[in-house]
DNA sequence: CTGAAAGCGCTAACAA
DNA sequence: TTGTTAGCGCTTTCAG
């Protein structure tokens, strides 16, 4: 079927040993010129390649990186997972890793036998597998998720900060009746993101009551519940902070249909700054967090620590940052 | 670092050769009960999985496959490429295969060397890629998009079907002033779906004049370009058939921008059949495409002819099917 | 700077 | 039903 030309089809048109063969694949110096252009040119005549499972097998090691999704219903159709999905991506052809995918339940450790190094898209119900991976010897990073309790790398961005800027924004803009959709309070984003909001909240001494706060899941579907539960209460809020774009942009479309103006009648701000939000009818304000570079600084924290050199920085909380567009302005008198 | 059991260590502690350990994991009957259970005692005591660079030496093939998407913009914010990946995903985890994921430009050929098959997920100007795939003797399959000029598999639903479909249906709710947004028509599915539309109508003698035709390329932008144009003409349509529901969901939010009644002013229909079409101010009728099968189609597909046993189908088309929902109905009079 | 030789962990004849 | 033996294609000592 496949039958590809090997090192020893290389050595012997370039007469050389295979070990040659091997050293100029490798970049290894010593190798006089005259064999390296032997030996580049049987490459290119067969253009061969090396075979991976071979070089993995010889050299006991493993360049290629799992990404492990967790699979609840929607994650597939969230900004986030795709993003992530970009990035590392991105990421691994920069490396020249490969990228294995595992959609995991949460629950069947993930087999980590044969990938190089795992990265989790945030932690859920799994810590178990985070754990067994760990412990199979497995270099591992999270993303978007903070634990200090287990010698694992991660890459996560600050969302209690996230959550207090907009929380500021909003009052600074001399808000008085904020609510909040949440997102998924399993995730540790969801329920910290409304840390920060209450907590700024407190500080300036603006009330938050419980029916200001609605318990979202990061999509459409809660938001729109969320936002009619809202514009019904007798005293509705004039601003909304929502846990995620696409829920803010949700927002936004009840309030259309209900006829009221945003900024006018409603502020909606969002997080996350996914380009969606520039085509609405109202360019959404928004908390911008660095997915794209948080899986590409997982990529980066497997790659150095499989390949054994340098010091790889294990934990980083990268800063999240207020979007100013359209959809935030003052209250109505 | 990594430093796992391997077969030697299960087959002395189970006292057999690796020949027998071999036979257990690739289930081979020929095992006595006795030998089989000591077998599967030390697998579980050393937790013992294989290597699979060493099987795939080993064995000469490789259960993995290459998914490669076209990497132009956009292409990760659409539900295609998400349920895509969805689908082959799902179907890579059923049948014990990993998943390696190449995103490309389309230019450089991809490196086929460590994938036992690979999956183009719709084919643009990447042709030389699949050409040169097929010359390295690693199967092929191709999702959405037909070609009979190649020895290449493939799984496409048909798209011109489905524009008819679409048209007849608008047709048959008494329209006689219908517009399109195509998708991109640099894709088969775009000018597929164009085609089946422009054939119905013509058929049913009803004209489909230029400005009725907007050409779009299947985001939420394009949509809206075509659907302010379509509002602004002096005889401007009854019903709109947008190629995607994206599209399709962001007329209905420009239409509503402009006061209109979908579908009391105007008929939208749209296609793929996104779950995100259920939550928008008005459900949308839509053409469901069948994305998530024909993602597990191209992976049994490869998963047999990588096998080696049984005969795969090599050329499938499955049809769309018209969902009716509420943005459809006859026009106004 | 170069090559011979010994594996990496597994599968697949081939014999027994 | 079992084990022996040769590799799969590559890297890596170790001599030269």
């Amino acid at each position: 079927m496949k039958n590809r030309p090997s090192i020893n089809d290389v050595a012997r048109r370039a007469k050389v040993s295979i070990t040659t063969v091997s050293r100029v694949i490798n970049n290894i110096t010593s190798v006089s010129t005259r064999n390296r252009a032997r030996v580049e040119e049987a490459i290119a005549y067969y253009k061969y390649r090396p075979n991976i499972s071979a070089q993995r097998l010889a050299r006991g090691s493993n360049n290629s990186v799992g990404l492990v999704m967790p699979g609840y219903p929607g994650i597939f159709h969230s900004f986030y997972a795709v993003e992530l999905i970009r990035g590392v991506g991105h990421a691994c052809e920069v490396h020249h890793m490969d990228l294995v995918f595992h959609i995991t339940n949460g629950f069947n450790p993930i087999n980590t036998n044969n990938v190089g190094g795992v990265i989790f898209a945030d932690v859920i119900e799994n810590r178990k597998q985070v754990e067994s991976a760990l412990a199979s010897g497995t270099p591992c990073v999270v993303i978007n998720h903070k634990i200090d309790d287990m010698d694992v790398g991660y890459i996560a961005v600050d969302n209690i900060l996230g959550g207090r800027i907009a929380a500021d924004y909003l009052v600074s803009l001399g808000h008085k009746k904020m609510a909040t959709i949440t997102g998924n309070l399993a995730t540790q984003a969801g329920t910290q993101r409304l840390k920060g909001f209450e907590e700024l909240l407190e500080e300036k001494n603006v009330p938050l009551p419980k029916e200001y706060v609605h318990q979202g899941d990061y999509s459409r579907r809660s938001a729109r519940a969320a936002a009619e539960q809202f514009f019904k209460l007798p005293n509705p809020p004039t601003a909304i902070f929502a846990a995620s774009d696409e829920m803010a942009l949700e927002v936004i479309a009840v309030a259309m249909e209900k006829g009221l103006k945003v900024p006018g009648d409603v502020s909606v701000i969002g997080f996350d700054d996914n380009p969606a939000c520039l085509f609405g009818p109202v360019a959404l304000t928004t908390i911008k967090q660095p997915l794209f570079q948080m899986a590409e600084g997982a990529v980066k924290y497997l790659h150095t620590v499989i390949a054994g050199n340098g010091t790889a920085k294990k934990k980083t909380i990268l800063s999240p940052e207020l979007v100013v567009r359209e959809s935030c302005g003052a209250p109505k008198k």
